[in-house]
DNA sequence: ATTGGCACTCGCGACAATCGAGTGCCAGAG
DNA sequence: CTCTGGCACTCGATTGTCGCGAGTGCCAAT
């Protein structure tokens, strides 16, 4: 019964500095929500709670705000789900219907994703080891360097220029490109090496040591060193959490504009079903200390194909950006599967 | 005499004030920069300056500042040529150097331009209609859905997925894609109209209609609407100057997002051979009212690739920023040119 | 266990005093 | 006519003081 009442006075303190970003104290927490008790003995919840860990005051004689420890038992205990409302919904989906292209999806989906929970966006392309091949083309640049461009089936155009150590002529590469498509069509990436290992036996033996070093390079380009894109929107909403800003923003955008901590990043929390929240501390990269990201994946049928969410300030509305997360990844991932 | 020790007091103050940011008073004026003036004399000159407008002093008893005119006398008369560090150019040289593709390169270059001025760094990918068609390909998604992949010279990749009116099986996209392949190869895509215009007349009768239609829906998308990208860098950078941020930071991330407002900015300023500076209330754009653009042209030759330049607080070391532009358009643009 | 009361802390805004950088003007020298 | 030194004046920034009020912790009473 007391324990119950103070999660209640948990969870009526980060609610309410959500709102205000103000420290909260006894008085209005007792008033304005209501938990039917006095604000002394909310204090003395409140003091509990300080003491376990989960709220800290800026100063004295200031109110509480909570920690990442108590941000941490709101998201996995005291948040229910928050639906979206109707306009919301609807805004998805006029939002995104209109999409043609991949990059268009992508490039809507990350505004409309800032848009929703007004803070930073990140999408990720659909990683290339989870797509299948639908197209491979090899354009001669110099006869030793060719470049490859595959077309997956999620519409992603993939482009790398790669050297080979003799030189081929157009033509053979016209052939060989035609033997690799009819070999890898409709074959996922991953299971690419497999679907080439005995190319070179069944072709024409003129063709075979060409072969082999093509392959040899497609698959390094292609498999073992796959570049993964990311698009990033709403960078403006960083300004609106009034953060102090030299030593908080300057860090943060650094670290935003390295695709390769954001990989990191989204890599880590890609899960299909689940909504992850990493708060303050709980993030590997030192320039994310004091934010939180609310991550999931996205995909059709049990592997994620990409993963998709938001960076911003720990003092944020948990329940409505994970659900604003969800529902986004829900669609991409309809519509990137159907596609 | 008298006009020119007066244009001497403009020049140090925006030196000084460009290094010191705060408004710069006479008498250090008259001290540091070796004007063999008293500060009274000076403060005559100042008095004349702002007269005519070329400075003004934030409040009483405070020093004074350059105006937008101010500046734009400086960069116009005032300011010399600041050739580039030995370091600077091997940077250039050797983070340029490695690039293979040509994301590769334009990611590069604007990392680099951004890291030179310490600045946010804008570069536009060389644009389609100046390009050359080095490959089509043609790819059916559905029977009425082609997916178009366009190589360029540059090693531009672009793709566009079209709709077309009656459906096309795989085999006829084929051979329409070899058609247009031979027809297209080496041409600039500006000239592409006409290349193709008497195609339909020597085809085979029954693809003529195929052709007709294909033709059609490709030139559309490539030529009439083709899509200019952007890639940008150094936002972190904005943190630098310290303006004031809710007002100002927020309205112009925001912008910078907007890669209409980028386009709409470089396009107006793609001049080869020719640093084009911005000041202040000079550019087009409300929310870089407060923020000095430095952009120029690259490519090879007479005609523009791209553009590319910064943008930048007013408060700007405008011939370092204008050597740092210059020096990097011309990288980029053989570069480029030479692939 | 809960509550009302009470003393204590301390951040914050208001106000006053001071300081000093910078200016404008003027009279005198070259 | 130009330059210079001197001087009074302005005004933003800094510092210090003070009172207010929000908020806390503790305690005795219920």
């Amino acid at each position: 019964m007391l324990e119950e009442r103070r999660l209640d006075v948990l969870r009526a303190i980060v609610e309410d500095f959500v709102l205000s970003n103000e420290p909260v104290g006894s008085k209005v927490l007792a008033e304005r929500h209501q938990l039917g008790v006095s604000p002394a003995t909310v204090r003395n919840d409140m003091s509990a709670l300080e003491e376990e860990g989960y709220i800290t005051q800026p100063h004295t004689s200031a109110g509480r705000i909570p920690t990442d420890k108590g941000y941490r038992l709101f998201v996995d205990r005291l948040s229910g789900v928050k639906p979206l409302s109707r306009a919301e919904r609807r805004a998805i989906q006029s939002f995104l219907e209109g999409a043609v292209d991949l990059d268009d999806v992508v490039r809507r989906s990350v505004r409309l994703l800032a848009q929703l929970t007004r803070q930073v966006a990140v999408v990720q392309y659909p990683s290339l080891s989870c797509s299948s091949v639908r197209h491979i083309e090899i354009v001669t640049i110099t006869p030793v360097r060719l470049l490859l461009v595959l077309i997956t089936d999620t519409g992603r155009v993939e482009q790398r220029v790669v050297e080979i150590p003799a030189p081929l002529d157009d033509l053979t590469v016209g052939e060989l490109c035609g033997v690799l498509n009819t070999a890898l069509n409709g074959r996922r990436l991953v299971d690419a090496p497999e679907a080439v290992a005995d190319l070179p036996d069944a072709a024409r033996p003129d063709l075979r040591p060409h072969l082999n070093t093509l392959i040899a390079v497609v698959m390094e380009a292609l498999v073992d060193k796959p570049e993964e894109r990311i698009a990033l929107a709403g960078t403006a909403n960083l300004t609106r959490s009034t953060i102090d800003f030299a030593d908080t923003l300057r860090p943060l955008l650094e670290a935003l504009e390295e695709q390769v901590v954001l990989l990191k990043l989204i890599g880590e929390v890609r899960d299909l079903d689940t909504v992850t929240v990493r708060i303050g501390h709980e993030n590997n990269v030192d320039a994310l200390r004091s934010t939180s990201v609310v991550a999931t994946g996205y995909g059709r049928g049990a592997s994620a194909l990409g993963g998709l969410g938001v960076v911003g300030p720990r003092r944020m509305d948990y329940p409505g950006t994970m659900a604003a997360v969800q529902a986004v990844a829900k669609y991409v991932g309809d519509l990137l599967g159907a596609d």
